[in-house]
DNA sequence: ATGGCTGTATTATGGCACTGATGCACCTCG
DNA sequence: CGAGGTGCATCAGTGCCATAATACAGCCAT
């Protein structure tokens, strides 16, 4: 009934994206380590290595891993806090006045559901 | 920095029909009331009547619209109730577990956030 | 009845995002 | 030097989205 915001429908990348960014976070991927080669990755997710290389492109741009062209990608030092603080100041800043209003619209209280689950 | 779920890329006729039932759940549009034409609608919103159409189209599939050819669309008895219940139960499957867990992640709480804003 | 308002169907077109296949430039290691 | 691993650029294909220009079908007040 509801087409809102899947993360189904997202674009491959932005999902990929999503994901590495939570392991950088979680320190799956510590700083210092080598991220998972494109092919290596695409091949795992079953996605096409170009895909892949677009949602790492985001991370060097932001300076969050250093490329060594020939060798792979690097997680940089500080990289983990760094992601977390701005992932957090984005979401408060974009996305939460948007989910608070609508919940409040559908009569859910934000305080009673963070129990639940 | 982030590219995440800002309702600005959404399609625009996503993006209306979000906006029309938010209006007849909060009673703008109430039962048994006339919506805009989808011109009128349309040329409010700078959108394209079409783009205004494929909205209203959802609502109609749903039953919560009726249609009388050459007068209008009128919001259905029991319309807000309905969608508002419709859209809580899709928002509590398919959004809030992602949410509470990025916002786990992020270091976040929302009993904390729903003071806040 | 007629003009003016409704929603709707048709077709065409431009733009843009996403995905994909191939090939090249670079580095490391044996 | 050469094999195999990196990332990356280029080109092409596909599908969705939005717009546009008409045209049609129905209702209603004047």
């Amino acid at each position: 009934m509801n087409a809102n915001r899947p993360s189904s429908n997202r674009p491959v990348y932005l999902k990929l994206r999503d994901q590495i960014a939570a392991a950088i976070i979680d320190g799956v991927y510590p700083e210092g380590a080598m991220l998972p080669s494109v092919r290596a990755l695409a091949a795992e997710q079953g996605a096409n290595p170009l895909t892949v290389a677009k949602a790492y492109q985001q991370f060097q741009n932001d300076g969050l891993v250093e490329v060594q062209r020939g060798v792979g990608m690097y997680v940089v030092r500080g990289a983990a806090e760094r992601l977390r603080s701005a992932e957090r100041e984005a979401f408060l800043r974009e996305e939460w006045p948007e989910i608070r209003s609508r919940m409040t619209r559908l009569g859910l209280d934000p305080a009673n559901l963070a129990v639940i689950s």
